[in-house]
DNA sequence: CCTAGAGTGTCTGCTAGCCGACAATTGTAT
DNA sequence: ATACAATTGTCGGCTAGCAGACACTCTAGG
């Protein structure tokens, strides 16, 4: 993990997919849905250090995520930039699968992981069987797609402050910490580590947050919000 | 049309919808899944500056244009911010309606406009007796979804020259003419009209573009995709 | 308990792009 | 024609945020 100040648009190009699709909302299936798509895939356990899939591969499958955490990342393993990591409740990989498209990021079971694997050949079939839950996931993708473009305008414009703000609100667990270097915050924003920095120390002179290492303790979520704008 | 400089969010927001939505090869749906849809809703047609559909009513219909262009804007109709025209092919409104949201911009008929108007309530039950077609939607959705975030990073951290590049090899017509404005062009782009101006300056002293009156006619495509960088 | 590697805190330029302002040009409606 | 509105062309000032550099701090592995 070491590029960190060059931040070539293809590292962000993943950091927005982390950031969007790793969002435990996203997801468009029920457990009731699951049942009806049993015979779509297969529960699969990942050992620690395991792959769901590889950067590059054909995507013939898709994921949600039922326990565990899984790293999204990029590049060679050995220098491997992680970009984002999803927990329970995500769904990855369903883009480049229903797209045809290669994974356009590897991920990695961080600990052990149960999740469900969409096998595409078996998918769609079942799919056409069941249009109340294709038209579910296609309620979620749309959903997703809105989403992602209002956001993207809380980036473009936004001051790196806010984006900070915005992403502590989001990304911090029920204990209000969020466990990222800055680094990867500004990676995950398309920011320097630099101006990340900056507006952390802005934030904790002004009480709303603490930091450690490696650590940010979220101290007045009402505060950000407002500062991250509306969301 | 005064708002040029001060470019809140909110009007940033549609320019994305008019960039992402108004590609006209956003069209998930062939004549024959018309055909089949037919019972979904119904060929309108607009006389010149008549409405679509406007931002804030609740989004009942999504629409497939057929013939002519629409104006997408937003703000009350005295001072509206038109910040993306989409032409035959293009899909709107159905974000909203299947995300059950009002619509976010108002839909003005340009010229004299046909359309197909899907209606929620009809469309749906259609959908769920045509998984294959709602499975297109889907696919479809997801393609645009994965194309916004790429071009997300082709804004986020491209300079203005490249940005306006990209725009100009988007936009152009068959001629390889672009009727837009400077201050649409930087609306779209969420740039300033000074930085669009001084980018098409540039391009023009390079001999890539010819600039007129709300238009500007490119001449070296090949040059301007390799400033733009991959798309 | 030490040491190497990762992460943090800061500083000094430097520059792209924003903002406000205003003149010059082109279109349009009377 | 002619006046008004929209658009383009340009300046200068200003600021956020990037880049490079470097010292300091933390943490994990022998």
């Amino acid at each position: 993990m070491t590029i960190v100040n060059e931040t070539p648009a293809d590292e962000q190009h993943l950091a927005w997919l982390a950031r969007s699709f790793g969002r435990p909302d996203y997801l468009p299936l029920s457990p009731a849905d699951l049942e009806a798509l049993s015979n779509a895939g297969a529960i699969v356990k990942k050992y620690p250090g395991t792959h769901l899939f590889k950067e590059g591969e054909a995507a013939t499958s898709a994921f949600l995520v039922r326990e565990g955490d899984v790293d999204l990342y990029r590049g060679p393993a050995a220098q491997r930039e992680v970009v984002g990591r999803v927990g329970p409740g995500a769904v990855i990989g369903d883009i480049a699968m229903f797209s045809d498209q290669p994974y356009i990021s590897s991920a990695r079971a961080v600990g052990h992981v149960t999740a469900f694997r969409f096998d595409r050949d078996r998918l769609l079939p079942e799919l056409a069987r069941s249009p109340a839950i294709t038209l579910r996931w296609l309620v979620a993708s749309l959903t997703q797609l809105e989403r992602t473009q209002r956001r993207v305008l809380n980036l473009m414009h936004r001051t790196v402050i806010a984006q900070v703000a915005g992403l502590l609100v989001n990304e911090s667990d029920e204990q209000g910490e969020v466990a990222l270097s800055q680094a990867t915050m500004a990676t995950l924003l398309g920011a320097s580590r630099q101006s990340v920095n900056e507006a952390l120390n802005e934030l904790k002179r002004r009480g709303q947050v603490e930091t450690g290492y490696r650590l940010v303790r979220v101290l007045d979520i009402a505060g950000l919000s407002q500062i991250a704008g509306r969301d």
